[in-house]
DNA sequence: GTTTAAATTTAGATAAGACTAAAAATTTAT
DNA sequence: ATAAATTTTTAGTCTTATCTAAATTTAAAC
């Protein structure tokens, strides 16, 4: 049994890692669960306990096998409810974080599974992430920072790095959306704007 | 801000309270909430505090207006919730209590009221209890017991009495569902069996 | 109308998850 | 290589929601 603040705490080791199995410090956690490095101390002896990351003080953590599964569980049931707000409730890409953030803690192997069903086993989230499928398995994507392509060149807005709400909604209102074509015109050296 | 814990409170108290604002003991919320009359004890002066309920020293309590709308608020999500896994996620309705027990507590104004755009406006759950419109108004329903009904009379099921997933699956395993017609054609005397 | 029984409340304790302040370990800088 | 700065951990406290055991109030019985 997993609680919702294990949960929280998994997803956020998750996301620090990026690359497979690197370690991740105390303070890094902290930062993200806005909360204080002693609590993350608590809190990670208590997962180390319960098998979901490997610990060793002073050194950080990283997830084992059972603590990435739980993990991923958690996003894929986070991107699946995001499908299914802007998909079916008419919601905005810019409004799906914060009530997802509550629905992924829900607990049903078949809502999950039927939910998937329902929005016909959609592969990416409404910000072009990927959803992992019920094994656990994370697609990889490959992506290119807009920051990284150079004046006269053309790209496809596929995903957002950034999935504030603010950052959405200044997307919105320059009319960049998943799908969106971009061409880069010129660049400012003085602050990389374009 | 009500606490997912006081919210389950309420509710209890709600569906204990039955003919308007009539007082409820600290045992029988014991009872239903599976916990212990000292506990509900301590969550009644919580409740008292933050103005939900009317509380008087072992003279039970009764939800104010804002605490019967507070439950109403949590029942009308619970049953929104029940009606979308029936009709749009393949659920059975002896499946759909647990789920909905944590579906009820999300936060989101605009999710429950998409929801409810979503499944069109629906008036009844998959139980046959009717869901209350965002305003908290709960309509009442006039139904009768199949125990009350007389041999030789005709009668159509439109709710149950008992939501437990053992009775819902034994009235599937008779083929009893909502809109069914019943013919009473005999009682036994000794145990009012039908 | 006492006395007994039942219901309710109080007092004190526990577990989860968070915090502050202080101590210990590690890293960085000189 | 040692001193200073940073990071991490420990120790002790707080809040929420629960519990047990004891005390108190109300209701029931005779």
């Amino acid at each position: 049994m997993v609680t919702l603040s294990e949960e929280n705490y998994l997803k956020a080791i998750y996301h620090l890692a990026k690359q497979e199995n690197a370690s991740v410090s105390t303070n890094a956690i902290a930062q993200k669960m806005q909360t204080k490095a002693s609590s993350v101390t608590d809190m990670i002896k208590k997962l180390s306990e319960k098998g979901l990351v490997n610990y060793q003080k002073y050194r950080g953590v990283h997830l084992t096998e059972k603590g990435r599964l739980a993990a991923v569980s958690v996003i894929r049931k986070h991107r699946l409810w995001e499908v299914f707000l802007v998909k079916k409730l008419n919601f905005s890409w810019h409004e799906v974080h914060e009530v997802a953030e509550q629905l992924e803690h829900i607990k049903s192997e078949k809502l999950t599974q039927q939910l998937d069903v329902f929005l016909d086993y959609p592969t990416k989230d409404p910000h072009g992430d990927p959803i992992p499928d019920c094994d656990g398995n994370m697609p990889s994507t490959q992506k290119l920072l807009l920051s990284k392509i150079e004046p006269n060149n053309n790209c496809i807005c596929i995903g957002v790095k950034d999935s504030t709400s603010n950052f959405l909604q200044y997307l919105d209102k320059h009319n960049i959306a998943l799908g969106t074509k971009i061409t880069v015109i010129s660049k400012e050296a003085f602050d990389e704007s374009m």
